[in-house]
DNA sequence: CTTCAACTACGGGTTTTCCCCAATAGCTCC
DNA sequence: GGAGCTATTGGGGAAAACCCGTAGTTGAAG
């Protein structure tokens, strides 16, 4: 692992709290990720829960990234499609062949994709979902044994970048929000628990009404029309946790 | 990894779909995995983020494994609840020290367990959650070298674990996702858009009443109290996207 | 052919939320 | 010291949501 950055390093694989700014250059990272495992091309693909966007980093040719956005085909790729479904990773091979999977494949070759790979999903608490994807032209039985070895890398690997995508995300984010209170984000919480107003006042020991006030102050923040609306956004922004 | 079970053959570790019915008993395997990798115990705890409900397969003594199915320590143990809300493996160290912990890990002194430890979340598509934890009473700095080691494996045994698990028929139903209908769904979203049920009606083209039963029938599918709660845990689990 | 789930709709009544109003106290920043 | 923010509490009233029912149609599954 010497030739990999920092955040390779075993001590700190796991350890993303008390990382410096790392790399954000995810795309750089996936290029030293390929060439350490010899894979032919490494991508991930995360889905952002805030506004459904899908967004990537790869190492493909500038050409086949182009054709791939310009066609929508993260809309119908059968490869993210069935990594939504599945915990373990999917081997390509598994892939039905479908409608979708001869569009996007057929396309693929032509552009000097290979054919062979898999997609690891991650995911994490705000419901969203990444995937990290790799390919290799090697023969079958050579693809086989690359895989067995690499495998639980690469799982690791998943995790790692699709945490630094989500903490920078929502970093970014966290800047643009008018940030709420104490006090609001509490009342947030329990609300996102089910409890209502009232319930919430026994609770924080204050009374309904003040809890109504914090609750509005809330949803005006959030530029959210209704509680509810301001209880999902809270959430996929990562302000308080589903209950 | 030649005294694991079948399961952990490289091949085959992603590759669970072909899997034969290998061997349910999951605390056999938590047992092989310590002894591998040297650890003092190791446990597997599923969450239902639904109803809440948790389960489990750990290696820790029954003495302890009573007591704390007795205490309904599942519902505050504090390594749970922060892999919860990570991505990444979670390092007891970094645990809060509050009265949640204190109550959890005090206890668990008494009977023995290691307070060095760290929990390792999964997620699956279905919103459901798992975590693989370990243990160990080694020296801070054998630990972190252990850690260091066993962390990559440890990740895919995590992912194995949980699939297994979610795919085993008896756990699947209590973690299976209610099937929302399109209707619950659409409602649901716009009411995650902050539409009110008569603007969701005349969008939808239906009576009022008609949009208020499909909340009911979503809320109950969700265990939610409050359209609140369901609206925040159908984006946790990405039935639906935030508006 | 029966059963069942989904979608549709309505009534009556209760509870909760939401909105606009006002007011006090504490705290920090300039 | 005042300006501004936060937390707190309150009233009154309109609006919305929620609960408990009933009930017809459709389409799929058994």
């Amino acid at each position: 692992m010497e030739n990999l950055p920092s955040v390779f390093a075993k001590n700190d694989l796991y350890d993303l709290e008390s990382l410096p700014e790392v790399s954000k250059d995810f795309t750089h990272f996936l290029y030293k990720v390929r060439d350490k495992f010899g894979l032919d091309d490494v991508a991930y693909a995360g889905m952002n829960p805030i506004n459904g966007a899908v967004f990537g980093y790869v190492t493909y040719d500038n050409d086949w990234k182009q054709h791939y956005t310009n066609q929508g085909y993260h809309r119908i790729d059968p490869t993210l499609h069935k990594a939504r479904r599945s915990i373990a990773p999917v081997d390509w091979s598994r892939l039905e062949r479908d409608e979708h999977f001869l569009a996007v494949f057929n396309d693929a070759r032509d552009f000097g994709i290979q054919a062979q790979g898999m997609t690891i999903p991650v995911r994490g608490p705000y419901g969203d979902i990444g995937g990290l994807s790799i390919t290799s032209g090697l023969s079958v039985r050579d693809w086989n044994k690359l895989k067995a070895e690499v495998i639980v890398n690469l799982q690791s690997v998943a995790v790692h970048v699709h945490d630094m995508v989500i903490r920078s995300d929502s970093l970014s984010n966290l800047l643009r929000t008018p940030t709420l209170s104490q006090r609001e984000l509490e009342v947030l919480q329990w609300t996102s628990a089910g409890k209502s107003q009232q319930d919430i006042a026994d609770i924080l020991s204050i009374s309904n009404r003040t809890v109504e006030v914090h609750l509005r102050s809330a949803r005006h923040k959030l530029y959210a029309l209704t509680t509810a609306q301001a209880v999902g956004r809270a959430i996929s922004m990562g302000l308080i946790y589903p209950g």
